[in-house]
DNA sequence: TCTCTAGGCTCAGATTTACTATGCCTAGCT
DNA sequence: AGCTAGGCATAGTAAATCTGAGCCTAGAGA
């Protein structure tokens, strides 16, 4: 038996903390990368302050509104944003490896259960052999590290534009009797959801009659838009509509639209896909989701 | 306060995961990647496994004399391979920009100290703003993944050649008057090193003479080689020399070689360089280094 | 000027992850 | 038959990572 009593090896930084610090570098905060990478701000913190022990350098320079890159920091970013590609990307390969016809959508929770989900029998039938999960999230995953291979959200770029985001009020038919004029609008609920409270104040800037809805509109805020939609095909008030939203229950007549004012806000229904090799079936899904839009 | 109550993000799978696969897969075998990891095979057996079970394939074929990749792991290991190295090189670019000036070199022990310990003074003279720091290891690291720019380590290829590995027998003055003839060897201590414990049999076969000396040398056995040199010098007996290691004590005359033959081995002494880009010092080092060779 | 808010820091404790140690098993050698 | 190399499984342990709470600073708004 020899015993070889060598000093420990000096060993590189834990993966761990440069993950974290690329998130931070690349999202310009602690805060922004705890959200990405599904930890606390306090973690992300910690993760960058060992990486700076290692190399004894700071990365940042801590602002109290903020942290930004110090000049080693940008030196250093693109060499690791490179290298944590390179993993989304074999990660990626693996999954393809293992599992070639399962594909994986993100989804805004609204957008999965209004566009998404009535659009899904149809796929699942053309497309037999692919077993298509779907992940609601509150804001895109970014499909260059995290495992899905496609997203449906609202936005502006990054993707290809599936459909325009028109913005109108809807309601249950019955509730349209009582709406003659904007002005109306006072006398009944106005439904809203929790993130896209605004969406009244857009639509009714502009209009040619001052309405005296307060901004923050008064009326029962939902934090799922898709219960929204339930409650004004129950009758219980207006909600502002978003066309690729509520087009299965405006064909059904479920809803109408009382006003014939449409405002197009300046982002869409954006398909993201993932950059790398595609599978066929991945392939397949995303021509068919891509005839769906008729731009 | 708006609750989200959404299911919790898939994740990738764990890193660790991916580079005890990864390590496994190009080693050819568990442990030779707890190896390289510095960890126990048990563990890297662990994450493997748990890898295979993220992805509900598995990646090795487990025969009782080892393992061998599947063909999903074929597939899948170059990618990872890539982006495994474009961490390392990550870290390596990390690690000049946060300390330009500073220099890691691995070596074999004994080489640190016969070959590479008498040439620093030198060195550091001529690179003075250069800060060398040595690690002894006792095989190879691999240099694009682990936190080290130079290595120098026996062996055949993979670098620049550095010296030829000539073996002789060497040792004190006083104890080449006892040895006239090969067959005088039988009457002394032969030292031999833990691990180069083949060199007297390598040495002698071909000899003319037959010896009696069994396969493993009877005489004391060294872990480290730098000490038995200093036995040697001491005259505690015959030791087989390295051409590149007992260099200095031939030169000062504290070891003499009482026999002219001479044994060159396949292998030689080998500078490891790191890929990519290179600071200016260690471009320096490297041109001292290799001017030490003449070949 | 005061307060509020966003973003970051730190520390202690909890939790999760990773590793070691041990014993067992198989196939190929000698 | 006995030995060795390499892998597997399990339990306990060690280490890494995360959370949670309270504190701090600078800017924005009243």
């Amino acid at each position: 038996m020899i015993m070889s009593v060598l000093p420990p090896r000096p060993k590189g930084p834990p993966i761990t903390s440069l993950r974290a610090f690329e998130a931070a570098a690349r999202l310009g905060g602690f805060t922004r990368a705890a959200d990405e990478l599904c930890v606390t701000p306090g973690a992300v913190a910690q993760q960058v302050k060992a990486l700076e022990a290692w190399c004894g350098v700071d990365l940042f320079e801590r602002h109290a509104q903020g942290v930004r890159l110090s000049r080693v920091g940008v030196e250093v970013l693109p060499s690791l944003s490179a290298a944590f590609d390179a993993m989304g990307e074999a990660v990626s390969v693996l999954r393809r490896a293992t599992a070639p016809g399962r594909v994986h959508i993100s989804a805004l929770p609204a957008v999965a259960q209004l566009w998404l989900s009535p659009r899904l029998p149809a796929i699942r039938a053309a497309l037999a052999d692919v077993e298509i999960s779907v992940t609601a999230l509150e804001a895109p995953p970014n499909l260059a590290r995290e495992p899905f291979d496609l997203s449906v959200f609202y936005g502006e770029g990054d993707g290809r534009l599936i459909a325009r985001d028109e913005i109108f009020p809807v309601c249950a038919p019955e509730v349209a009797r009582q709406l003659q004029s904007i002005e109306d609008l006072a006398n009944v609920p106005c439904l809203a959801d929790a993130v896209w409270t605004q969406d009244w104040e857009t639509w009714l800037s502009g209009c040619a009659t001052q309405v005296p809805l307060p901004a923050p509109v008064r009326g029962p805020v939902y934090s799922l838009y898709a219960l929204a939609v339930e409650e004004a095909v129950n009758g219980a008030g207006v909600l502002i509509g978003h066309s690729a939203l509520v087009a299965r229950h405006l064909e059904s007549g479920a809803l109408v639209a009382p006003f014939s004012r449409r405002v197009t806000l300046p982002r869409g229904l954006v398909l993201g896909v993932r950059g790398g090799e595609m599978s066929p079936p991945l392939t397949a899904l995303v021509n068919l989701l891509i005839s769906e839009s008729r731009l």
